[in-house]
DNA sequence: CTGAAAGCGCTTACAG
DNA sequence: CTGAAAGCGCTTACAG
């Protein structure tokens, strides 16, 4: 297997990029029984302290690690929980980072798969399926309904910050409106008039949050102000987006309200480049708070998601799905909470 | 195993979430034996070309997928690939996303493990290996270089962008002396005479790239003017770089070379927002030329690694390892481009 | 605690 | 192409 294994190890143990050492291995070494070492390994009871303890240093002086391919198809259950994510988004790389902790709270491990330009969504979900996950959890996924339905149909699966109606699958996700309710309260109140929105074309969340921006215009009187500019979830959508207001005969807005923060960013970019000052001249307000909103530099005011919580939350609805306590098709939404930083403030007197 | 398998299907084929299909589900609906689906499965000759597209059609139309973890554990070679890489950093995911096809031309497949906060890259390669790779690529590892060494004698290794001296792993790197050496060459031609580095500490590449803007001032008689800011891979620490030369009693350098783009970023915008134009007063120059440098608002002039090519060529030794073709050990250094864009150029007259 | 056994879903090699 | 068999490295259940 090793292409040294025929040459004879350095005198040191273990041996240069020997045989993978396996459970039989480490039971040999210890003098106990397989079923000992895996029970060990498992962390279930029927071992005493000491062999507990032997049975890790063998185990670590062998370089020893449980093989899960072989864990995996001997178990009933995986306990395997696959995640899509696009990798270039910053809000989709938090929550992963929040899964980890979550899945292992309740047991669970993880496999990633990233969508990226060369390999869409489809294939990322096939690769988890085949890699025994249990459940698919999915962040912002861009398939289709009738997918994400079909999907549901064959594997527990849960959707965050995607909500497809009457699919058989969880989700999980921030209330759009009240959270983009306070966004232009927010700017109403420091003096506001002309608020446009950079929306999110039909990514997930945006379709929700483009009316709830309506609405809360329309709410407050603005009707007649409503500006929504047609963008996506990338910083190129905020930097054209930018471009066109510059360019376009009407003034600027006093306050960009943005689809999220990545967009936000490229919003942010470009007018001052321009020499239009933030927050002075224009107010800028993303959506996620993803890790990269709180950078000093950027300090961009946005709407929170409650990250871990989102997590938590859909590790635990893809538990249940898997324990079987209840049907697929739970919908949680978690509050938001408006988070001001330095990209937003009262409009210039004119 | 499924909570649905005492409900009786509504009719439609497959039914709700039921047990897994195998490989024997297959065979019996097409009529063949076991090891012709698997055959067919793995593109060996042997099936007629009918015979394969029914194969195919029945798995799908049954949701048929291969057992991965089944599959790992029956070949005696898993072809699995370890991927490390931090998910914060675009460069890396640069890098994973040019993995996945050079791994598929090799016919390895790929396992994903994310360096995040709370799960440091120790984890994350246990993982790797609990998940059967074979060999690990790891992607600007920051472990230290006699955990790279143990690594490497212990399961094939190959590191990206970082090379530690006699560890027994494959690296290949891009050429850090040549890239930085025309980027000051660059500057020089253009009048710079004031050129700062803000370095990465001690991140891969850093200490290379700092020694090389070292000489390569001094080769242009400049070596009074080296200012070094210590920094590292991230926006923060650009940005902390930033103020830290806008709150100097000494002027401001006419050109800035940061260590990566993420530092370059942070530059670029803590600059901007003080009012300092870039490239009018101060010039900034990245490495790396991740996808977010080339983005329409950023448009970093940036030092290009190639990394459709790094990765190819880490995949492909990997696989020489694997096959035994050759001792791990080699060092790979690519050429770098130099990547003029939209923030350096000629230093304001004074 | 041990020890023998079955089984997870594949791959592989082989006789036909 | 088939069919029977062995084996990958574990887990699980069981008798002792």
């Amino acid at each position: 297997m090793s292409r040294h294994e025929n040459t004879p190890p350095p005198g040191q143990s273990p041996p240069l990029r020997s045989r993978r050492p396996t459970m039989a291995d480490v039971a040999a070494e210890v003098g106990v029984s397989r079923a000992l070492v895996s029970l060990v390994f498992r962390g279930q009871p029927g071992a005493s302290p000491e062999t507990r303890e032997r049975v890790f240093e063998a185990a670590s002086r062998l370089g020893y690690r449980p093989d899960m391919a072989a864990r995996l198809l001997a178990r009933g259950r995986s306990k395997v929980l696959g995640i899509l994510f696009t990798a270039r988004n910053p809000y989709h790389v938090d929550l992963v980072e929040a899964i980890y902790p979550a899945a292992e709270e309740l047991g669970y491990d993880i496999v990633l798969s990233a969508a990226v330009p060369t390999r869409d969504e489809h294939k990322a979900i096939e690769a988890l399926i085949g890699h025994r996950s249990e459940a698919l959890l999915l962040c912002g996924p861009t398939i289709p309904d009738e997918d994400v339905h079909d999907l549901g149909r064959r594997i527990s699966t849960v959707t965050v910050g995607r909500r497809v109606a009457k699919a058989p699958v969880d989700t999980v996700t921030t209330s759009d409106r009240p959270g983009v309710r306070e966004v232009v309260d927010y700017l109403v109140d420091l003096g506001h008039r002309h608020i446009a929105h950079v929306d999110g074309g039909g990514r997930p969340g945006a379709p929700e949050r483009r009316r709830a921006y309506r609405d809360a215009m329309r709410s407050h009187g603005l009707g007649d102000n409503i500006r929504i500019i047609r963008g996506n979830h990338t910083e190129e959508a905020g930097s054209d987006a930018a471009r066109a207001m510059l360019a376009d005969d009407r003034p600027l807005p006093t306050a960009v309200f943005a689809s999220n923060d990545q967009c936000a960013i490229g919003l942010l970019d470009v007018f001052t480049r321009a020499g239009v000052s933030v927050p002075d001249q224009i107010s800028i307000v993303g959506y996620d708070d993803s890790h990269i909103a709180g950078l000093s530099h950027i300090d961009l005011t946005t709407v929170r998601q409650d990250v871990p919580r989102l997590a938590q939350l859909a590790v635990q609805a893809a538990d249940e799905q898997l324990r079987g306590v209840r049907e697929p098709g739970s919908y949680l939404k978690l509050e938001s909470k408006l988070v001001v930083r330095g990209t937003s403030g009262p409009p210039a007197a004119d």
